[in-house]
DNA sequence: CGTACTTTTGAATCGCATCAAATCTGGTGG
DNA sequence: CCACCAGATTTGATGCGATTCAAAAGTACG
């Protein structure tokens, strides 16, 4: 069940999936506090943990949003957190001790490379994301969305459609009534939690279209 | 001086570094397109290269704008590119046969962890970015980066202020006015590169303030 | 000295957030 | 099975804030 929500959890080898711990903690309670000694790895299961800080007038800072996998990998580095640690709803987590978490990668060549795929893999995430997030208009963030997280033009959402909002940086009004007019005007097609961008067929069609420039670099 | 731009290159070991080739492209040339077989990682030294597919409409959809660093280190793991890679501007690169890189990681475990440490490092920037630019005021995103990007509530910007701007999603306009604004409500102070927030001498000086909720959970 | 770029300020416009409220949905318990 | 509730979805009206267009002043560099 755990290893659905999270595929990477599968390849965790036998010697670190032993010494993981389960914790299930409630709305409100603090995993870590800023210059707390760095001893564990955390994965969110369900629920939500934000890591923040605050400004000097109280306000929360948060660094990150977390509803699923690992969360504060950068600490795994340092001596103490730079932030702290709240849980925002209830949540199961995973605590792997740090030291046999670096063992785990150290020893076994497969997890590592497991491990750097998924952090890759988070990097292009993020950064399709802040690009998306970077974009001013609600329908560009939309089609951002599906042209990045999508396949070929066609998303299924695995989602609902206000919590998507907020990936988007959008309301969740915003949102609905962007939908309904690109609906509208044809640019995409709802049909469920299935959403198809209008005129995309392939995944390849139109690399040929593109410009000049294309000399024999393509390949280095 | 390629070092200075990017610490990381210090820690590439020779045998490595004896296959990196040199690349000076223009703007507008192609680095690679939608489908080429993944042969070398990337690395800006200078200028820009955009990483981007085309939406139905032949708009550019941007994945990641990268000015400096890796980038596409998430194609790594794939057969072929997902997206293609145009210079935007004059640069200078750097090109790391993969087989080699991969070999590199495999063997020599300091560069492999400050690999995995950049990576991680790179995921906690990029989560704090998605973060604040998820912020709807401009002031919200000036306070956030300086708490998340500075030291103990001042930083010292090392851009003009017009790309600060477009790193935090905003007009330049909008930003100037901004800092403007703050400046004279006295919540940060400007002092030619450096700002600083008011009120925040030191990181830690309101960990203790926060709410309830602390039990002894603060180390796991 | 001139050119290119950044910084700065002004004015007008537009899109999104916000507040409000109605409908629809799935799930719970009587 | 139905009443009921919490949450998601949908639509409307309003205001603010950021974008945009415009233009001037400052600055770095050859």
């Amino acid at each position: 069940m755990l290893i659905e929500s999270q595929p990477f959890l599968a390849h965790i080898p036998p010697g670190l999936r032993e010494v993981a711990k389960c914790r299930n903690m409630e709305a409100g309670e603090t995993l870590f506090r800023i210059g707390a000694p760095v001893r564990n790895l955390f994965c969110v299961v369900s629920g939500e943990v934000q890591l923040l800080r605050h400004d000097p007038r109280g306000t929360r800072i948060i660094l990150q949003r977390s509803r699923g996998g690992f969360f504060a990998e950068a600490s795994a580095g340092s001596k103490a957190y730079h932030c702290d640690a709240i849980v925002n709803e209830a949540s199961l987590l995973l605590c792997f001790p740090l030291e046999a978490f670096r063992v785990a990668l150290e020893k076994d060549a497969p997890f590592r490379s497991v491990w750097m795929e998924l952090l890759a893999k988070e990097v292009r995430k993020l950064r399709a994301q802040c690009e998306r997030l970077s974009l001013h208009g609600a329908a560009d963030r939309v089609i951002h969305y599906i042209e990045s997280e999508g396949t070929g033009g066609a998303i299924t959402l695995s989602q609902s459609r206000k919590s998507w909002a907020s990936e988007l940086g959008l309301s969740h009004e915003a949102l609905y009534r962007t939908l309904k007019q690109l609906g509208a005007q044809g640019v995409l097609h709802l049909d469920g939690h299935r959403i198809f961008l209008a005129g995309k067929k392939r995944e390849s069609s139109n690399v040929c279209f593109t410009p000049a420039s294309c000399r024999s670099n393509s390949d280095v």
